[in-house]
DNA sequence: GGCGTTCAAGTAATCGATTACTTGGATGGC
DNA sequence: GCCATCCAAGTAATCGATTACTTGAACGCC
């Protein structure tokens, strides 16, 4: 393999102005410029990529922690945090933890072992407990999930607010028992739990909510359940994009009509939310912009460590579908069929 | 921060010594291995990696360079990937062409400079045509897309097979005018359209195809424009998620009606593909299976560089659902309605 | 008992860059 | 004209491991 000494030799110059020239050092002569790329263009050469983290004491590596690359919303930020890592030259290395804190704490000491400049994390309920930036050796962008209390760099959509137009919509609707499915195990789940319980309190209606897990297979048990159950709800409300899916699942087994029925609405928008008759009301999130805010806002603390805390907050959009349409009258349930 | 030769200091042993205990290598006594392992609990050692790849010349690193990770095949095929480089205690490094040549060379050139152990990739229809994996510094393993061809490890899916086999599954519904939607500049679009042309044949009917390219919204368009000629076909098939979700959408906003006045089928089973009403027929791939025999195979490759080339080649499995029921009589249309 | 073999353990070279420090020529002020 | 300053360019130390090579003790065999 081609080597800087190489380099230097063809061009007739020491090894220290060949990786002045290639580290874009501006103190080096056009002459000497000219010949160092002459030779590394002649040679092929590449630097070795060890050698010069091992050196410089950087990686240029900035590592993606998520629950799970599979769920949609981290699908779409991982592209964006990729997209924007490699206009900027850097790799990027990715971890699932599928919301196990072990798993968790292995991907953080694997980049830690990696020596990355920085991780974008989408952190455990547990880990967000009295989480603190300073605990980590290299800066961190949390994702999706954040305490209003979290002293930390994050990017998260305003859950509450989000949460609290999409139930005000349905009440709107002349709902008035709404059941809301939260992930009871996720930051988001309880703070769009707030929202809707809010936005309930507000028109003194009295919140009913079920937690479940985040998967689709567990929500759709959950609802079968409540399906099941004598008096259905006006409308449930899901709080992911995951336990969306496993609600209309269940909806469709058990035969039920919607919005006829019971209307349903919830989080993330998603190819099958338009697809499926009559077409699902939820509150769409910029995920792509989340990914690549939260990856330039990990650019910026890597390059200025001591900048204060920022917090984006990004709104989430409600798209209006069949599934929560209005009851007629607005009056209630009973008009109905 | 600690390093080797502390833990040599505090073990009383040579810094030779622990980097053999840490390597697991066996010619190290008992009560020396106990010493280092108690020296390196002790301190929180953990070996620098730059160091380590400089010297040692290995990354224990794995590049998956896809189209678009995005794409749900994908998706599910990079978790895999990962779950397997967890296991094995491998990084991985994750990079999206957009089937763009350029930026697949960029990709490529990445994972040579990163001198990654090897790399999996889903290669671009140009890259497949002469491709010689002798040709790479680093092993390499194809995945999805494989020309019979091809000398080189690669997991791919029986696509003839699997598109002659849903093919005739719509033949045998009683429909006789089937048009095949396949991804124009996609090696397992072709493939696809080679099933498809055998099974019309082996049944006497002519085939008709028309080439898109290989993403949802532009399926759909074109999906559109045919819908809105004169005469509808009796079905439409899909060789990839991307086209069949575009179809299905096309069809959706043109109100037509499923299996009734046309019928539809795919590839690729996603979670939308059984929620939409009447749920619609699919060649589910193994997408996991996939990524992980990907995964196994390349890490054969790497520690055995001189084996025979191995191909695996996984079955598809027909998902039969309501948008391709047979015609009443299996005659044709004009019975329909 | 002498000698060859084996093997545990240590010493020091090495991987290939970056960068601290040194050198020396040019420049400018007085 | 002398000396201080500056800066381009070179020399060599350095990053922190792995590993080739060396050493010497232990062992067995004749």
């Amino acid at each position: 393999m081609t080597q800087i000494r190489d380099v230097a030799a063809r061009a007739g110059v020491s090894v220290a102005s060949v990786s002045r020239v290639l580290a874009g050092h501006p103190s080096v002569g056009e002459d000497i410029r000219r010949r160092v790329l002459d030779a590394v263009k002649a040679l092929g050469y590449r630097p070795d990529l060890a050698a010069r983290r091992l050196r410089s004491r950087r990686t240029d590596t900035i590592g993606l922690i998520v629950a799970d690359i599979r769920n949609p919303f981290f699908t779409e930020v991982s592209r964006a945090v990729e997209d924007v890592a490699y206009q900027r030259r850097m790799r990027l290395i990715l971890c699932n933890t599928d919301e196990d804190p072990a798993r968790e704490e292995s991907c953080l000491a694997l980049m830690r072992d990696e020596n990355v400049s920085g991780v974008i994390l989408a952190p455990s309920l547990r880990r967000l407990a009295g989480f603190r930036a300073t605990d980590y050796p290299f800066p961190l962008v949390l994702v999706d999930r954040c305490d209003p209390d979290t002293v930390a760099d994050a990017v998260v959509l305003d859950n509450i607010e989000a949460a609290r137009v999409l139930t005000t919509h349905v009440i709107e609707g002349g709902r008035r028992r709404i059941l809301f499915l939260h992930g009871a195990s996720s930051a988001t789940g309880r703070q769009r739990l707030e929202g809707y319980t809010a936005a309930m309190a507000a028109h003194g209606l009295s919140p009913e909510t079920v937690g479940v897990a985040p998967v689709a297979d567990r929500s759709r048990e959950v609802a079968q359940v409540l399906l099941a159950r004598p008096s259905l709800p006006d409308a449930v409300l899901a709080s992911s994009g995951l336990i969306l899916l496993g609600l209309t699942q269940a909806l469709r087994d058990a035969g039920r009509r919607v919005p006829g029925e019971v209307a349903i609405a919830g989080f993330d928008d998603q190819p099958w939310t338009r697809l499926v008759e009559p077409g699902v009301t939820v509150i769409a999130q910029p995920t792509y912009a989340i990914g690549r805010e939260a990856a330039e806002l990990l650019l910026h603390r890597i390059s200025d460590p001591d900048k204060p805390v920022r917090r984006v907050v990004l709104r989430g959009e409600l798209v209006v579908r069949g599934s929560s349409a209005a009851v007629a009258g607005m009056l209630g349930r009973a008009d109905q069929r």
